[in-house]
DNA sequence: AATATCACG
DNA sequence: ACGTACGTGATATTT
């Protein structure tokens, strides 16, 4: 039996996928279609040939491509779709991923790779298939040496074959004649001159005749028609050259191991993790799994029957893992009887074959199924969700049975100890994302895709499905990255404490925020006109294009900046412009007052509920670094730096016969800076509570510590903050409007001052690049991919987030360890008090006054000794009637 | 949906 | 020579 080697023509069959297969796209927006087609094309072959060799070869000139098949008449190479050249990379690495060779040479076209190899193989006696969009290969066909060209038609592939006897049957030559045909005829797509006169009809007679051009040319007068006969003679130097080109190079000089292209398994763990990125889902059935979306659905079961309902529920406590999902679903019940929450049904899953849904009924209504869930997340070891925050309020008993309304919820529901959010988990293995749905874990984490046409009852089967059969590979992730106890001890405590603040909420003062909002008002009309009379005309002042007509176009105002699409009217730009003209202050005015009316006044106002409370959100997936962010309403950005602004914040108001308790950490980036540093400096002036600014100033300028200006105090915590955003002299430039040059001196001397500092940015960074991600105190891991781009920029950027990250990155797990501390010890010990915002480096704390002295206590403790650093963690705490008192 | 601006840490 | 500070979210305007 003779072996067999499969040769793809890599560049021609993924040009030839690119036009045949519709375009696709992945959920990153990755184009997908060539790679696809290929790739289709690749196993249809593989499966038909099941060859021992495979082999695939690219031409090495990138940024054009020959487009053979689809010629454009001018012969010229035009330049390869934007969408088709991103999958170059992709297809190459996903073929290394399954162990199939790749061969290009530099100054080599694929024909001539796939010529040479195919001739060295036959001569070892082997069978061999090349695999190739472009005919001009049906040259290297012999009885030993199959040339396959793969046709899309009505979306199906089929093959057309060539030995020796396809290409004389159908072409009337040999496969060596075909050269002379096509030196004779040219080709146009492949700057083959030919000659002229001579098409494709005279120049295979004359080659079926003659056998080669040279023959033809010594018998040149017996030519017909007359018209080959002279141009032959006359364009001969032309005919020999297009034989040259169209030759295809058989005995090129390349190493070609054969034992390299023996295929080995295709099915690897990274071709695996390729595909499903690459979201192939009919390809995925092809790794061996053990499980495909099949054989999952198969075992999904709706069920109605309350006896069974019990029976399940029953069983699924003694499982050890359960995995849960409730659906906005309306189930059976008419919109009347929907449950206040809005959801309708609920899923759980807890073995490969137990996995349930159910819709809410009369008589199995949605109090009922919470009731049941909840008593089931107390029982089991763990209980595992998708987003869990957003259930709890169904899911924990609410009030302690006495003043507070109940949510008719009976069990204690899941707690820090036995939760697991899957989400949570995906968002520390890989915080970068936008977004996490169990669709994406299912593909990213258990390897199949979930059909987005599915029913509800469907999908609330794969929710459940993926909590429960995520969790031991979550599990195994975060134990290999190490941030297993991150995990446990702090993200999915976590997510109690923040739904217990969702909860609470934050009492504001609706008609004293309308009050300001009208005041606010008043003075914007008067702005407005005042505008308007200086202008000269009306126009919309929160237009940046129309107020840089006015200013720089009407009123001939220098214009410094410019963004991408006309003039930079920014703050920063109209405040050098104030001095010039009137208008500009009146505008910053405007400015300040419409954000303070349309994002707080206003924008708050619709947020604030029937109990007079806004209950924000705090989200725990979104940002890179660990911090939790604030929505609808974002509370962690009201105003403070202004005065006008500041007034906000009485509005936000303790309950009835409480008071807020405020407390912040002192520079605590600088200081967990000092501790990850080691800076002796550093660490010995925190210990002794100097002012840091100060001493900075002191020291980078060279002045006596009690001669400090206020300008050089100013100027150096300038500097501190520039370190801990990974400082570069162009920002701090722009931060101080001073000169690139004086910023850079004054970098150069805050490391000459602290070596130490500059060591650890340095090592921040080259830990970065070399695993790729950097890393808190905690082990919260942010990836920064920017380090390995060969954009300078961007790689700027990536150095400034791997000095950046640590730091931020730290500064949020600890002060997440004390708000779990704050909830936890305020619970335990039977207080009313509750923790109600954080802003970063910032806790809120709504308390009794008669609880007051021991919550200031509690929470400084709580804060202070969330970590123990090498420097000592302070907070400043102060009590009030209001926010802005409490500040 | 993208851009510009500005509020916070 | 490039063109920037790190991390967010909401609003209004424009495409």
């Amino acid at each position: 039996m003779r072996e067999k080697i499969v040769l793809i023509d890599g560049h021609s069959i993924l040009n030839r996928a690119f036009y045949g297969v519709p375009d696709l796209t992945n959920s990153e927006g990755l184009h997908t279609n060539a790679v696809y087609g290929f790739l289709n094309i690749m196993f249809k072959i593989l499966d038909e040939e099941k060859p021992e060799y495979l082999t695939v070869t690219f031409d090495v000139h990138a940024p054009t491509f020959r487009h053979k098949m689809f010629a454009d008449y001018k012969g010229t190479r035009k330049p390869m779709a934007e969408e088709l050249r991103q999958q170059v990379p992709v297809i190459k690495d996903v073929l290394k991923a399954m162990n199939i060779e790749i061969i290009e040479k530099e100054g080599l076209e694929a024909d001539d790779l796939l010529g040479t190899i195919s001739c060295l193989c036959e001569e070892k006696g082997m069978d061999v298939s090349i695999i190739s969009g472009d005919r001009d290969t049906l040259q290297l066909a012999t009885e030993h040496v199959k040339i396959r060209i793969p046709k899309t038609k009505q979306g199906k592939t089929e093959v057309e074959d060539y030995n020796a006897r396809e290409v004389r049957e159908k072409y009337g030559v040999t496969p060596e004649e075909f050269i002379d045909v096509k030196a004779l005829m040219g080709d146009t797509a492949d700057n083959i001159p030919g000659v002229p006169g001579i098409g494709e009809k005279t120049a295979t007679k004359i080659i079926q005749d003659y056998k080669t051009i040279e023959n033809a040319y010594e018998h040149a007068d017996e030519l017909k028609p007359p018209r080959a006969s002279k141009n032959l003679k006359e364009y001969w130097e032309q005919a020999k050259m297009s034989k040259t080109l169209a030759t295809i190079e058989t005995h090129a000089d390349i190493e070609f191991n054969i034992e390299e292209a023996r295929m080995g398994d295709l099915y690897t763990e990274e071709a695996h993790e390729m595909f499903k990125r690459l979201q192939f889902k009919n390809m995925l059935s092809r790794f061996d799994t053990g499980i495909s979306a099949n054989d999952i659905e198969k075992n999904f079961m709706e069920v109605t029957d309350r006896e069974q309902i019990d029976r399940i529920f029953a069983e699924a406590e003694k499982a050890p893992c359960v995995g849960a999902a409730v659906s906005k679903d309306p189930g059976n019940v008419l919109p009347l009887f929907a449950h206040p929450s809005g959801f309708g049904r609920i899923a759980i899953a807890y073995g490969q074959d137990k996995i349930f849904t159910i819709p809410c009924d009369m008589d199995t209504d949605m109090d009922y199924l919470f009731g049941k869930l909840s008593v089931l997340a107390t029982k089991v070891k763990t209980f595992s969700m998708c987003g869990l925050k957003e259930y709890l309020p169904c899911l924990i008993k609410k009030g302690d049975g006495k003043e507070e309304k109940e949510n008719g919820v009976t069990g204690a529901g899941p707690d820090p100890e036995n939760a697991f959010d899957v989400i949570v988990a995906a968002y520390l293995l890989n915080p970068l994302k936008s977004d996490y749905d169990y669709e994406d874990v299912a593909r990213e984490y258990l390897g199949f895709l979930i059909d987005e046409k599915l029913d509800e009852s469907a999908k609330a089967c794969y929710e459940a499905y993926t909590a429960f059969a995520a969790v031991p590979v979550l599990e195994k992730k975060l134990e290999e990255t190490e941030m297993d106890r991150l995990f446990r001890e702090i993200e999915m405590p976590l997510v109690f404490t923040l739904y217990h603040m969702e909860q609470a909420g934050v009492k504001v003062e609706g008609d004293a925020l309308k009050a300001y909002g009208d005041q606010l008002g008043g003075r914007i009309v008067e702005l407005e006109k005042e505008i308007y009379e200086l202008a000269g005309e009306e126009f919309n002042i929160n237009s940046p294009k129309q107020l840089g007509v006015i200013l720089f176009e009407k009123l001939q105002m220098p214009h410094a900046k410019k963004t991408k699409t006309g003039y930079s009217t920014a703050a920063d730009v109209l405040e050098k412009l104030a001095p010039d003209h009137p208008i500009v202050a009146k505008i910053l005015e405007y400015r300040q007052l419409a954000k303070l009316k349309s994002t707080y006044a206003d924008g708050l106002a619709v947020f604030i509920g029937d109990d007079g409370r806004i209950h924000g959100k705090f989200n725990q997936t979104i940002t890179a670094t660990g911090r939790i962010s604030s929505t609808e309403p974002n509370l962690q950005n009201i105003p403070v730096r202004m005065e006008l602004g500041r007034l906000i914040r009485k509005v936000f108001v303790p309950a009835e016969g409480c008071v807020f308790v405020d407390a912040d950490y002192s520079q605590i980036e600088l200081r967990i800076l000092a501790h990850c540093s080691g800076d002796e400096q550093l660490i010995q002036a925190y210990r002794e509570a100097r002012d840091i600014h100060r001493m900075t100033a002191s020291q980078v300028f060279h002045t006596p510590f009690d001669e400090v200006t206020d300008l050089q105090r100013r100027n150096a915590k300038a500097v501190n903050f520039g370190i801990v955003y990974g400082i570069s002299s162009f920002g701090l430039s722009q931060d101080l409007s001073i000169t690139r040059k004086e910023a850079a001196e004054y970098i150069e001397h805050y490391f000459e001052t602290y070596p130490g500092i500059k060591k650890f940015l340095d090592d921040s960074v080259a830990h970065a690049k070399e695993k790729g991600y950097a890393v808190t105190l905690y082990g919260r891991r942010r990836p920064v991919p920017e380090l390995k781009s060969g954009n300078f920029m961007q790689r700027n950027f990536g150095e400034r987030v791997a000095m950046n990250a640590p730091i931020q990155g730290s500064a949020a797990d600890i002060i997440k360890i004390a708000m779990i501390g704050v909830d936890r010890e305020l619970k335990k010990r039977g207080l009313k008090s509750r923790l109600i915002l954080q802003v970063h480096d910032e806790l809120l704390i709504e308390a009794p006054e008669e609880e007051v002295e021991e919550v200031r206590e509690l929470l400084k403790d709580q804060m202070e000794n969330a970590a123990h650093l090498s420097v000592p963690l302070i907070v400043d705490m102060h009590t009030g009637k209001n926010w802005y008192e409490a500040k």
